[in-house]
DNA sequence: ATCTATCGTTCACAATTCTGAACGAACGGG
DNA sequence: CCCGTTCGTTCAGAATTGTGAACGATAGAT
């Protein structure tokens, strides 16, 4: 086959029209444009679909029967469009999102109510998964991942970058009378998240630089989830993200210590990776838009 | 719509082939034409179709639908194009044509059935005419046209051009003798076909040039077989193309006469019309060919 | 960790298509 | 019969697309 299919919609343009020059101005390109598509159409069938002088043309009966062929394929090409016409206009379809079990749990499953009402054509299929994700071999859509992310081809951007706080079950304390220098903290820290439990991880005691020890003795969990209940549940002290305290701490069940020792924002980053922002879907976009909602979210 | 449906094969081929490269050998194209017509795609459709880095490449949830979509579309036009393969192999459709009414009645029905054997799915509408042709306008095909045609756009050439003779009934020449010299045969003259009707038609005695007037005094019709009828009746002698004599003559029915006294070859021409020979359908060719048979046929 | 092979993309030039202008043809009005 | 208008086609230059070569990235083997 060696027609151009683009010609098609020429050549019916021509045969409705009545000629070049009408159709010319209905498909909006010059008359010589479409003498061209029409003689390189019927060069490519090698058949005369029309015959015509500068003043008359008729269909020939090889053109009726193009013509028959020709109408289908366009009902199909403009089905197509439509098609995807919407899925530009309204989010919808499948996306497939990985996030760790923590945002996941704490702030997206609670939410999903929410983002079905306001995007009800929209699937989702949650990965909930603490190991790195590759969105190609993976079929992922989006993916949150914990930390900050290396630059790619794939877009990513921060997500979340919130305060870390020291926190205690108040039975606990009532128990183990809390001190104030930085030994004193380290000495009631029995588990914490796996990426704080570093040998040197950077702080700052009074604003000042400074260097704490929670990679040996310490328990390490990478799912802050874990950590909150067994802190809940007496054992010690432990550092988390302000993101996953805020009921807890406003129903008394945990309580803010140490909060001269601070961590940098970017130690409890979240990342969101997705494909480049060019050629986004609705779909795509109106979750990033809902992570960023349920993040924002007190 | 803005996108090109020439580049739909092209997404088709990446998908079904898993890759640009592999699509590029299976298209018999270079993979950046690929690697531009699918890109091309994506933008017009403002949505991503394939997800890809220089290793993995997965299918979109939005590509999966414009991929339902395309499917269809290429049936479609693999359909039209095998519609019209057929039409370009074997003589096909209807075939409309103008033929002067002796023609038709003496060589081209006597013979409709042969043709129709010979191509059944050609379907003739035949026109039986005696003045002149638009094939626009009219809506022909072909057309069998008395006398030279005037070069044009359109492609004409001679289909006929033989004998023309002198013939009367024998029982006219009975009972009127006839003499030697041209005053004699021009006093025995009633009839003539239209075209010979002349002040001044130019003849040859004995090879010399000559005129003969045949405009006065002698009954005109634009109908050869009509003249023969009259002619058979005992009207006189009259001037056919050998052309529509052969049955008569050879069964005693006419006799030729003056034998001595002819006309140019030119003098009796049909010529065929029809549009130009590139892109000819198969079914044009064939019925030229036929005609061409049924003049040649003795 | 390094190297090699292969992939998809991009750039710059080659190739092709698009199109404005001009032309010949056709048709209707005077 | 002549003239003016409009049509479809064609040409030459403008514009766009195609594509070979090069590049960065990826994945598997060592």
């Amino acid at each position: 086959m060696r027609w151009t299919i683009d010609d098609v919609p020429v050549f019916l343009a021509v045969v409705d029209q009545k000629g070049v020059t009408a159709a010319a101005r209905t498909l909006g390109m010059p008359k010589s444009t479409v003498s061209k598509a029409l003689g390189r159409l019927e060069e490519a069938l090698g058949l005369r679909l029309i015959e015509r002088n500068s003043r008359n043309l008729r269909i020939t009966s090889e053109g009726e029967t193009f013509y028959r062929q020709a109408v289908l394929i366009m009902e199909q090409v403009r089905e197509a469009d439509a098609a995807m016409a919407g899925l530009n206009a309204v989010p919808a379809g499948r996306l497939v999102a990985a996030l760790p079990p923590a945002l996941c749990q704490e702030l997206v499953a609670p939410n999903l109510a929410s983002f079905r009402t306001r995007y009800p054509s929209v699937e989702l299929d949650l990965i909930v998964t603490s190991h790195g994700v590759d969105l190609l071999r993976d079929q992922v859509d989006i993916a949150v991942v914990v930390g900050p992310q290396a630059d790619s081809d794939l877009i990513s951007r921060t997500l979340y970058s919130g305060p870390l706080i020291w926190v205690a079950s108040p039975g606990y304390l009532a128990a183990n009378p809390l001190g104030n220098d930085t030994d004193d903290l380290l000495a009631h820290i029995r588990i914490c998240e796996k990426r704080y439990g570093l040998a040197r991880l950077p702080v700052r005691v009074d604003g000042e630089p400074a260097y704490m020890d929670l990679a040996r003795r310490i328990t390490h969990v990478n799912d802050p989830i874990s950590v909150r209940a067994a802190v809940l549940g007496g054992f010690g002290i432990t550092l988390l993200p302000e993101l996953y305290c805020r009921g807890q701490l406003r129903r008394g069940e945990l309580t803010r210590v140490a909060e001269h020792i601070t961590l940098d924002l970017s130690a409890s980053v979240l990342s969101v990776v997705y494909p480049g922002r060019r050629l986004m879907s609705p779909k795509t976009r109106a979750f990033l838009d809902f992570l960023d909602e349920v993040v924002a979210k007190r």
